[in-house]
DNA sequence: AACATGGATGTTGTATACAACAATGTATGC
DNA sequence: GCATACATTGTTGTATACAACATCCATGTT
């Protein structure tokens, strides 16, 4: 249940992390240019930026927003705003309650398991799909970037989170099935928080490495059961930490994530 | 979120698209109808009711719409209107090109094809999970409902289609997946035209019938391998009905259809 | 005749004013 | 002191006016 009054008092804590968006958003010279009839930010990067900011944790679970504070805060009108917000309530990363406001969706560690679990199952899928359609060449351009002695010696939290990500997509394109992509994509979405921390582990990158190696492999030899056996058990293990994590680790994970970044 | 809207025309056809629109609204009683000012309609209803006339080729796959017409159609101002439509653009039923209008998305069989093999990973995982977590006293509930015998002489191909499809739902939930259900849902959503025109044929109904028994029997069992073998043949044959259907057959049988209903 | 150009038209994109209403605070009666 | 009615505030929901822009068509030019 959401917390009425605690995330009230959150709201001014918006206001921090608003002015560190716009900052790093479009750089404006802050007041200079207030008389200025100024470009306003792209209805397409409202909805992203706000995006962002919730799995930044810029925008805190169970925090409120209002569609007037960030029509003020993007320098727009509240109409592109709330298209953005319908959107993200659409895609279940808020919650708008009529004639109160939005309420940032809570992480569930619960839920995040449910999304792993239709990962998986879309995965097994897909990994199947490529055993049967993907071409050899693609699976062989493949197996060059993921060869364990290709990983880098230094590679960003994003960047590997990225790379995985793609790594996963490609074989689901691989089976020739678009849809299929479009909702493995919709899950990763939602599971892409947890997805980064998963990366700031050395030892864990280079198994995934090894494990995406072994994967593709049994792709080229067409062999569905072990490829299908290799991905769950990857998944699996991305699942089970996830299911170590409380929400206040995530949180301290995430914002260390943050500060590397920069 | 991929939209590939390769279905559209040219851009010079949009005159063209028009023209038969409105030709064919004078033309067709029923549409003529729908010209007729409705009753003021709240905006909850405004998604659904343009998603029903879409489903039920009221609006043709390949027209266009404006939010001004659908905005006097409803008799409401073009604002909820363009929440209804962006919600449906986001789930691909059209797509809205800027200052062009709406245009209502063809349907793909090919397209259909993939949201089966995205429902079937789905359903393979959903029986799994029930065969695990689902309660003795919800199978033998459901194996009461499906039984051969208690086939209705009866049956509406609506009812049949509604009663189908809470079946999928029902062996989902009992796995106690939410997020699993949702996606089935949305899966169920887009192909939900064609599961429809299964439901004609009488022997088609009983078939559903043995198959979904069968199902039942084996979760109650707890036969995983089973389980999967059978939901996956029970959804495959669905979808080989789909791949002999062409978008106008499916035109017809589904005014059959709407003619049934009322 | 072919082509370029500039308005005319129609569409979505955005801003803004107002309406409806939920939550809260406050005053009042007892 | 407490409960209740009522006013206040703040929020989203809706309507409407205007802006930006894509397309089309007529006109003029070469």
């Amino acid at each position: 249940m959401i917390c009425y009054d605690g995330s009230i008092n959150d709201v001014k804590s918006i206001k921090k992390t608003t002015q560190m968006n716009t900052k790093s958003q479009s750089q404006l010279p802050d007041e200079a240019n207030k008389n200025a009839p100024r470009k306003a930010v792209p209805i397409k990067d409202i909805y992203g930026t706000l995006r962002e900011m919730i799995l930044d944790f810029e925008l805190y679970p169970g925090s409120r927003v209002t569609e007037t504070e960030l029509a003020e805060m993007f320098m727009v009108s509240r109409t592109p705003v709330r298209e953005a917000l319908h959107r993200l309530e659409n895609e279940g990363m808020l919650t708008i309650r009529s004639k109160q406001g939005c309420f940032i969706k809570q992480i569930d560690i619960d839920e995040l398991t449910e999304y792993y679990r239709v990962r998986s199952a879309l995965e097994l899928a897909a990994v199947e799909d490529a055993c049967h359609f993907m071409s050899r060449v693609e699976v062989e351009r493949m197996l060059k970037i993921w060869e364990p002695s290709q990983q880098p010696a230094e590679i960003s939290v994003n960047e590997m989170e990225e790379k995985d990500e793609s790594f996963h997509i490609a074989l689901a394109l691989g089976g020739g099935n678009a849809t299929l992509v479009k909702y493995l994509q919709d899950v990763n979405d939602h599971i892409r928080i947890i997805r980064r921390v998963d990366f700031h582990d050395t030892d864990r990158i280079k198994r995934t490495y090894l494990e995406h190696y072994a994967i593709l492999k049994a792709i080229l030899e067409r062999e569905v059961p072990k490829a299908r056996t290799l991905i769950r058990r990857h998944i699996q293990r991305s699942q089970d930490f996830a299911k170590t994590l409380t929400l206040t680790q995530l949180a301290r994970k995430k914002s260390l994530a943050n500060r590397f970044d920069q």
